[in-house]
DNA sequence: CTAATGGATGTAATCGTTTACATGGCGAGC
DNA sequence: GCTCGCCATGTAAACGATTACATCCATTAG
């Protein structure tokens, strides 16, 4: 089962062998095919550990995320996975869960093992440990937080222009009064998509009350806890933006509980397009982030570091874009008439 | 950075470094004093694959599962991982995509990282790939199809008990026509829910028409174009199972674009009790089967193996039970009267 | 015909640990 | 005071590959 026996069946050298496996110098197309032979028979495949001790290489890659049973990650994984396993890499996949302890021992698992590159797809980042990583020269790749100064290749999510297309729409649409729930605000991503909004009120030159930006959690509950809080303003919005589409199922259902209808009454787009925005009631408006292309791209860009095809602190762009469905339409109301209580009584309800 | 270095520092062997890693055997305390100096002062760690080979323990754990973005899946893994963390285990994910082929890398994956055990939380088993693992003395641990007599370990989910608890629960609410929406009979699991509704509707001597169980896919679309099936029914059933949440989902959808209502005129129960069940609209009444705790016995199925307090094909069980949430009530319609759109008229939509 | 060249193969060191066995020193029992 | 035994520690052989270097043989050029 090992490679001397191999060897040994073969009648050649260990070293002979390797070459064969590797592909790492010319054998005879004889001897070669005897080896081949034998490594069938014998139903021989090497050893990784004893690969990886002598030749410094583990082939193995580390995907640090928050939380697996977050929906955002899923594909995030499947995508960096994928082309991973194309290139015969193993993949070692940690959750923060949010903690930034947590994430400590992440990164020393990813050291333990000997990764030879590490994605961090999540913000609660440690210096120290980071320049860990970096002192060993493991390549990381982050998300967002990344930059050339200290060698970090960077994914960047282009928030804005996602939200950018989304205002437009919802002002083609008439509205002028809009919303937005953001996500924890402890969150770097989460405080990323909310000043990406802000932003782009200013260009748009819409109405910035603070009392139309409103604190969630990134899940459904503060969703729809923070749409009830939107519902009660005495000038509510007549269009709401959101942080993710958990957020934004939570506010179908604080309208609905209160008797107004999307998108009649009020548009809400959500954020990321999880599979599940499709089959809301009705399906959502969202803001697409490619998350399968977000994981091949934390792959290349370790990978190409790896192959010495690029510089570590490389950046990368991601694009967002607006998925019009159901969940947005014209401003039902007239300028003068934005009391959505009388709006309900209005059609009975 | 090796363990050298450390023995180098601290003034003794590398045996002894090891001793005290490992705990193996005493010390003296002003010995072990100083190597634990110097392992921190050079932030020294061991290398795992050093250690792998020469031990012949990897502290390795493999984890084989159907699709990490199938809402089933990421409480399960974290179940798992969550307790290997905590014993020093090591995780390796992966996923088959219901392809045996791919199964068969998984296996084979497991194999060259010297995985230690291995869980397989999908049925695309490849009889060969398993008797590999067999032979090289892998303990396995199996989703519903272990056995005994193939010194596999088995986890039996009790799909039974939730089904009666669920059809329990309907009768007493006084509904007589039952259907059911299977998940796609190719799957194992799926086939194995739909014989426990069947066997059950037997025990409670009720319809058994071939109509009534209609064939979904254990996704959105499926379950709403089977439910529109059983809609199209000229006696329609006034309660459906379904074979999972997803299904459940899809049926709901089916129901509201027909202009019926949830629970009034046709009650719904899901299966697995994934989280968004919580919130759809109504919240979804659903037999509950505990990931985060299969994946925790499936650890400790292994575990114990390993330890030697266990014999390989261990039998456990899990329960499911039903939640009752709000999409069921008492069957609305009076026997003669089972006609839903004259249901839907008489309400005046 | 000899020497140089180069391709195919073998030899052996190496990676960083663990662990069986050897050694050394010290206290206890006689 | 000697021996026995035990505890703490050291020595060195594994584990299973890769790979630099050496060797061998055949071919070719001079």
């Amino acid at each position: 089962m090992n490679i001397k026996q191999v060897a040994k069946k073969a009648r050649v050298s260990t070293a002979t062998v390797s070459r064969i496996i590797n592909g790492s110098s010319a054998v005879r197309p004889k001897t070669a095919q005897r080896v081949r032979q034998a490594i069938r028979a014998l139903n021989y495949y090497p050893n990784t550990h004893a690969r990886t001790l002598v030749s410094g290489r583990s082939r193995i890659l580390g995907l640090i995320i928050s939380d697996i049973s977050n929906p955002f990650f899923p594909e995030l994984v499947k995508g960096f996975e994928d082309v991973a396993l194309q290139n015969n890499y193993e993949v070692i996949l940690t959750n923060t869960n949010y903690d930034s302890t947590r994430m400590a021992s992440c990164v020393q698992r990813m050291l333990e093992r000997k990764a030879e590159g590490v994605a961090i797809m999540t913000s609660e980042m440690n210096r120290q440990l980071i320049e860990e990583l970096s002192r060993r020269g493991v390549p990381i790749v982050f998300l967002d937080v990344g930059s050339v100064r200290n060698r970090i290749s960077n994914i960047c999510v282009d928030y804005a222009q996602g939200i950018h297309e989304a205002v437009d729409h919802l002002c083609a649409l008439g509205h002028r009064r809009i919303g937005f729930i953001s996500g924890p605000l402890s969150l770097k991503s989460a405080r990323t998509r909310r000043s990406s909004f802000l932003e782009c009120l200013k260009q748009y030159d819409l109405a910035k009350e603070d009392t139309l930006i409103v604190e969630g959690n990134h899940k459904i509950d503060g969703g729809e806890l923070a749409m009830y809080r939107l519902l009660q303003l005495k000038r509510a919005p007549t269009a709401v933006l959101t942080s993710n589409d958990l957020t934004a199922f939570g506010a179908l259902r604080a309208i609905h509980h209160a008797r107004l209808r999307v998108p009649e009454d009020i548009s809400i787009v959500g954020f990321d397009d999880i599979e599940l925005s499709q089959f809301t009631q009705p399906p959502l408006t969202t803001i697409r982030l490619p998350r399968t292309e977000l994981g091949r791209i934390a792959f290349d860009a370790l990978f190409r570091i790896l192959r010495g095809d690029s510089q570590k602190g490389a950046a990368y762009r991601i694009e967002t874009h607006l998925v019009v469905r159901s969940s947005t339409s014209a401003a039902y109301l007239l300028p003068g008439s934005q009391d959505l209580e009388s709006a309900a009584v209005r059609r009975g309800s």
